[in-house]
RNA sequence: GGUUCGGUAGCUCAGCUGGAUAGAGCAUCCGCCUUCUAAGCGGACGGUCGAGAGUUCGAAUCUCUCCCGAAUCACCA
């Protein structure tokens, strides 16, 4: 289907036997362009490169060159100064992609380049006991999108909540929790009450310091595993887990672990075992490091001066037991772009102990989200709450419905999944890595390149099918229109885009996409009338039926939903 | 200071392996609901692609230098 679809290849083809002389097929191949406008045909061949080696003016070998291509089976090909402009039978073009898609429906796109290998995906990973951030937003709904995009090429994620919960700071809140907390406060808000717990603690540590005296203790006690210490820590990680859990379900997320940091407390002396017996751990300034001075990286520090492990230690742990566990194919970290020198120490560590498997373990960084320009952090008051965005996103939404589509059957549902489809989209569009300043006008907008926009697009599809009465046989696929040839030419794109997304780890490669798919329909939409009757509507019904399969399928791979009215 | 990433229209950003007059959205102004959802469509306005040099038939795209911004640089995660 793929080789079928392939139509570069066979402008290629055409070009071969008049310049198999000078070029090889791949090289006629990769010069093939296609022309940013659609005026300018659907491929394009520059001879400029010819031009040396048949020391001719480009614009005359152009020429030349079109007298012996085989124009049969293209609806023209016309020189244009230096460049032979190739224009598809777009009537034969469309017939095949909307018969494609037709029959493939959801499975349009799919491919089985990852041939179901393991990638496991380690994402959202919040704190327990500090509420989830826009910042926290980014990991999970990257690596959520991910999953779905690699999932479409074949390959077979593992969605790993990597939860912070390990660390000095349950000995404070513990402590914290003991001098001014009470269960039933803990019970009826969990994580903003653990938060006023942690805050307070900090607060109140400046001026007495025994405070942290005692908050290392607790933690000592956690670590030995002591019963009280034991209990209180289990009990905060399930109600913090509980609240970060509702969060996920507005999100539409599930996740298929939540092993944290605590899952490794017993994996890390493997690590420090294998790095003293590969001779890796050196002395320096009191604490143990492997140096990495070839990989032009600082020492990692594994060991402190008092002999606590260190971050680095956890997650050599946690790297070396996904590999046993799932023997992956690749392995990846969607983790904000702060981090990166943490992940290129932690790929040299796992180098030098030898596992050769490091080169497949990936950092997918993206960019801070910031609050006037300033990092977002707990501890100064600097944050944007998910939880309060979304609800935001969500009732502006509902206002919206009241407004355009009052009698709308099922109001709130839809909202939902429009207001919170608006947030996924607007964190995914753009390149992961761009940073960008939290702005909620920005991110619950409906109008222009938004998630609602693809949604609205979609849903005016979806209307008018049901107008046309639910048709599911197409009779003829024909369609001579040439204001449908961009949306054609959309659809055909898709499995490509979906290859892209994946070998750049990119949802916003798809988020674009689906934002020129339907502006394209949308154009056409205003400008046809689909519902016209003529010998043309069948193939018409079919055309508007594959965008919104495609556009649904878009929308899925990001993890928004599409609502068949709105 | 070292390393990494970025600097394209008033704002937010596209621009695939260098290619034909540099594109969108928002904002501003104007037009289009007695055609299928106006969360839409069309038009106008708007750019020395940070600066300079180099490679090339051709550079926003590749190389170098400089300017500006952000992240990061062992006992937090």
């Amino acid at each position: 289907m793929e080789e079928k679809m392939d139509y570069k290849k066979k402008v290629a083809a055409a070009l071969a036997p008049a310049l198999n002389e000078y070029l090889t097929d791949t090289e006629i191949y990769e010069k093939i362009e296609i022309p940013k406008e659609s005026k300018m045909g659907d491929y394009a061949f520059p001879t400029f490169t010819l031009a040396k080696v048949l020391r001719k003016a480009p614009q005359m070998i152009a020429s030349e060159l079109v007298e012996k291509i085989d124009q049969d089976q293209f609806e023209k090909v016309e020189v244009a100064g230096p460049y032979i402009n190739f224009f598809l039978d777009k009537t034969a073009f469309g017939a095949e992609v909307l018969g494609t898609v037709l029959s493939q429906k959801a499975e349009y796109g799919q491919n089985d380049d990852g041939n179901q290998g393991n990638v496991p995906i380690d994402m959202s990973s919040p704190n327990i006991a500090k509420p989830i951030s826009m910042g926290h937003l980014r990991s999970t709904v990257i690596g959520n999108s991910l999953s779905l995009i690699m999932s479409k090429n074949g390959y077979n994620p593992i969605k790993i909540n990597h939860l912070g919960d390990w660390g000095t700071q349950f000995g404070k809140l513990i402590t914290a929790y003991k001098l001014w907390g009470s269960e039933e406060e803990v019970k009826a808000d969990p994580i903003n009450k653990l938060l006023e717990y942690y805050v307070r603690f900090h607060k109140e540590d400046q001026e007495k310091p025994e405070l942290d005296d005692i908050a290392r203790d607790w933690f000592k006690k956690l670590e030995d595993g002591d019963e009280e210490a034991m209990n209180l820590w289990q009990w905060f990680r399930e109600e913090s887990l509980k609240s970060f859990k509702q969060i996920y379900d507005k999100l539409g997320i599930t996740f298929d672990s939540y092993k944290g940091e605590a899952f490794y407390n017993d994996k890390m002396d493997e690590i420090v075992q294998i790095l003293e017996d590969k001779g890796l751990l050196k002395e320096s300034q009191g604490a143990q490091v492997v140096d990495l001075e070839k990989y032009n990286l600082n020492p990692a520090l594994i060991k402190k001066t008092d002999g606590a492990t260190l971050y680095i230690t956890r997650d050599l742990a946690a790297a070396l037991y996904r590999y046993r566990t799932y023997d992956f194919n690749q392995s990846l970290y969607v983790v904000g772009a702060e981090q990166t020198n943490h992940f290129k120490q932690l790929k040299a560590v796992l180098k030098e102990m030898g596992f050769d498997w490091s080169d497949d373990v990936h950092h997918i960084p993206f960019g801070l989200i910031t609050l006037n320009g300033k990092k977002l952090s707990t501890r100064s008051g600097r944050v944007v709450l998910l939880d309060e965005v979304l609800n935001d996103a969500v009732s502006l939404a509902k206002k919206q419905i009241n407004d355009k589509n009052p009698d709308l059957a099922n109001a709130d549902t839809v909202a939902k999944e429009v207001g919170v489809g608006a947030v996924i989209f607007h964190d995914l569009k753009n390149e992961r890595t761009n940073s960008f300043d939290f702005n909620l006008e920005d991110v619950v907008r409906f109008e222009g390149e938004t998630g609602p926009y693809v949604q609205y697009s979609r849903a005016r599809a979806e209307s008018i099918l049901r107008k046309a009465g639910d048709v599911e046989e197409f009779a003829q696929l024909n369609i001579t229109d040439p204001k449908a040839w961009d949306t054609l030419k959309a659809l055909q794109d898709f499995p490509n885009i979906v290859k892209r997304a994946a070998a750049q780890y990119e949802p916003s490669v798809i988020a674009k996409y689906a934002l020129g798919l339907a502006k394209a329909f949308n154009k056409y939409y205003a400008n046809s009338k689909i519902l016209a009757d003529d010998e043309e509507k069948t193939a018409r019904l079919a055309l508007v039926k594959s965008v919104s399969i495609v556009l649904e399928e878009s929308l899925r791979l990001l993890g928004v939903k599409a609502p068949d009215e709105m």
